[in-house]
Parts: structure tokens; C-alpha cells; sequence
DNA sequence: GGCAAGCTGACAGCAAGCTGACAGAAGGCG
DNA sequence: CGCCTTCTGTCAGCTTGCTGTCAGCTTGCC
């Protein structure tokens, strides 16, 4: 397992590459925008962990230029505390994963590894679109960052409708998914679980296309 | 990431191989206890899964002679089913944790992922939580640095909610973890030990999510 | 305008979970 | 061997809050 760790104050550099080292990575550092740009488009790395603030290149040009070159590995992204916007961008720019500053080594070790559980091939922990975050490990819902509380239902709801985002799903398939098919709930049963979670979620978020199905707003 | 299976039914360590490459470990198999303790001494596991019922050597002298000789790493030990005198004996001679068979390859990975989280955690043996501590080498856990009286279950119940602490941890598995055979135990034994547990680490410590299950109290 | 699909607030039933009491099991100790 | 202590599963009754149903409404479509 080969990470580079991309991150421009010195000192922080060296507690990455301990923790990762600790958890076991190979791990090479680099402080220069472009010169991670580089390394990163010649390297073949397991993981990277890039931080936004960067002299040389900004961070986020340096994700958008690998993933235009075809760059797939995955991608940690640090971003400044709260810095709300930051996350969306990255999340763009071809982001796996963002952690907010100051974080803790354990957890930074915790989402790498979390990472490389979902480049071996499964599902990952952390799906989101438009300002919906869903983390399938804690099973929490939050929205720009502020984390919901819903039920059980309404959880695997929305977790179905986010793991299928790229399509309309029929109300039928989500009848399915929720109840297990057998007694077809009466009816409306599902449209009373949507309006709750539309409350909660805001209107926008969950869209009909009358008799086809439902599916999560975001772009399209 | 290097794993070690030790497991001599070859169907059985066939499907360990595969299951612990899914989850991104390279991975050597072995059948022979002997062999096994070779290997174990001479090489470097991040992760050694190990059957007790062995040819050559039983698993748990294997496992006391790596302890004996100083080898420290993660090992996660498989049980027969129902036999709790065997889980006593190898968590004295120094597994990490269990499993009883028969088990879920799911059920393995989420294990063995918890298991490098904690030897990713600085090696440290002590986990802290709010102000709950636990002290996985001494079986202790102490509350604003007061340390409490728990019975064995109560105590691999905090411990195992603390290793997995970044996520709400199932009902199920949490019966699984404890007694192994989800069926031997009728009903509400879990919930038994939940309440005696939060009257002796305060009420908040231990949070439900219906429909989910349960985590520690903690910041999130 | 009329019909059907879908929405929503209210509400009651019900299941998940909690708790205190109790007794069988396990183990310690004389 | 027998008493005693501690642990822990079971039970019953309770609380909580999720969720299906209903009735009436809105929206889209022809």
C-alpha cells in the first residue's frame, strides 16, 4: 500500500506520514501544488491525502486535473474547519472523502482505511449529492453538514434512493425494498414515509415523476 | 496489509482467503499448527486469523508460544459454536478477539477491520470515549478516571461499542459478539445487560437509535 | 372540467425498547 | 459436600415514539 500525502505545513506532514505509516502505508509527502500534480499523474498511489491550501497549485485544481487525466485513486481531502463550501467543491473536483481540520490522526487512519475498503470493491461509507450526506457506517443523514434525525424506515429510504441516484425508482422497487414485498403495505403507506422525510429533509430534496417513481434531487 | 489464515478445512480457509482479499489484506493460508507458529514467528502479519482446532499443534499453544516470544500482532481467534470455555482460555492466551463458528465472511471482515483499528490506534490499549475510559489490556473501564466494577458480559459489551465507536453498532451483531449463536438467547437478554450497564455508567452513556441499535455517548 | 395520482396532517395501534424482580446457574469457600 | 455470593436470562408490565391508515386536499394530465 503506497500513499502520498500532499500538505505544505512541515509539521503536519510529518504527523501524516506517521499515522499512516503506523497504519501500513508507504508513504511519501509533498508540498508543492505542482509537484504533487506530478507525482500523482506518474505515481501509481494507493491513497492520497490532500490538503486544499497549497503553495505552487491549489489543491482542488491539482484533484480536477487528475481526474480529467483519468486519475482514480482515492482521494482524501482536508479542508479548513467549517469550511462548508470547500467540501461541495471537492466533492466535485472528484473527492472520496473529506476531513475537516483540526481532526485526529486515529480518525484520518480510520477514513484511509475506510477508503481502501471502498476501492477493494464495495460499497462506500460516504455517499452524497447535492448538500445530502449520507454515511452508511454511522447510518446518518445530514444535510450541508447538519445531521438529521431520522427513523429506521426512513433511513433505508433515502439510503436506497441515494445508492440508485443515477435513476428513477419506481415506487414499487421501494415498496419492495422497505416491506419485503410480502403484504403490499395498503397503498399510501410510502407516501406518508415521503412526506415525513421531505419535512425533515426540506422539499426540494426528494423529487416525483408522476407515475414513474422517486428520486434524489442533485443536478440532473 | 498481510494476513495470515490459519485454518485447516480447505473450503473454510479458501473462503477466508477470499473474503480477507475483498477487504484488501494479501493473504497467506496455512493448516498445520506448526507451520503456523513458524510463520508467525518469523513473519510479519498486520492480522492473523486462527482456528484452534489444528493438526500439529492446537491453536491455542500456537497463539501462547507467537505471546510467549513477544509477536504482538492482531489475532483473531474461531471458535467452535457454544463452547465458551474455549473463548476464556484464548483471550488468556492473548487473542484480540473471536468469533464462533459457524460465522458470516461479512461478520469476519468487520472484525478484523475493527481489530486493525485498534492496533492502528497507536498500539494503545486504552480507549477513551466521552468520559469513559477503557483499558482493553486490563479489562478495565473507568468513568471520569473512577474505575467501575463491570461483570465479564458487561464489560465486552462497553469494550466491543467503544472498538466500533465511529458507528452505531446493530442489535444483532451485538448478540452475535456476545453470545455467538444469535438464537440461544430468547429476547430481551440484550437489553438486560444495556440497563444494568447505564446504571452503572450513567444513564447517558449508552444511546439507543431505534430500529438501529446502539452507541456510545460522545461528541457526534 | 374531470379523473387519477400523489400529498399531507391527524391519530391510534402497536412494536421496540426499558426496567425491576426473580430464580436458575456458576463458581468460591469453608 | 453444602452454603453463599454473584452473575445473568427470563418475565411481565410499562413507556416511548414509529408508522400505517384515513380523509380530505392539491397537482398534473387529457
Amino acid at each position: 500500500m503506497r500513499a502520498l500525502a500532499v500538505e505544505d505545513d512541515a509539521r503536519i506532514a510529518a504527523d501524516l506520514k506517521a499515522a499512516l505509516e503506523g497504519a501500513g502505508f508507504r508513504v511519501e509527502t509533498c508540498g508543492d501544488g505542482e509537484d504533487a500534480w506530478f507525482l500523482g499523474d506518474t505515481e501509481d498511489y494507493d491513497l492520497v491525502v490532500l490538503d486544499l491550501g497549497l503553495p505552487g497549485m491549489d489543491g482542488l485544481s491539482v484533484l480536477k486535473r487528475w481526474r480529467a487525466g483519468g486519475r482514480e485513486m482515492p482521494v482524501l481531502v482536508l479542508t479548513a474547519r467549517g469550511a462548508w463550501s470547500e467540501r461541495v467543491e471537492g466533492i466535485e473536483a472528484g473527492a472520496d472523502d473529506y476531513l475537516p481540520k483540526p481532526f485526529r490522526m486515529e480518525e484520518l487512519v480510520a477514513r484511509a482505511r475506510a477508503l481502501m475498503r471502498r476501492a477493494a470493491g464495495r460499497g462506500s461509507a460516504i455517499l452524497s449529492l447535492g448538500d445530502l450526506t449520507v454515511d452508511t457506517n454511522r447510518m446518518t443523514v445530514s444535510r450541508r453538514g447538519v445531521p438529521l434525525s431520522l427513523t429506521a424506515l426512513e433511513y433505508r429510504l433515502v439510503a436506497y434512493l441515494m445508492l440508485n441516484r443515477d435513476r428513477v425508482v419506481p415506487a414499487s422497487e421501494l415498496l419492495e425494498h422497505l416491506y419485503g414485498d410480502e403484504d403490499a403495505r395498503e397503498a399510501n403507506a410510502l407516501e406518508a414515509v415521503i412526506a415525513r422525510l421531505r419535512r425533515k429533509l426540506g422539499a426540494g430534496a426528494i423529487c416525483t415523476r408522476r407515475g414513474f417513481g422517486y428520486f434524489l434531487e442533485g443536478g440532473s
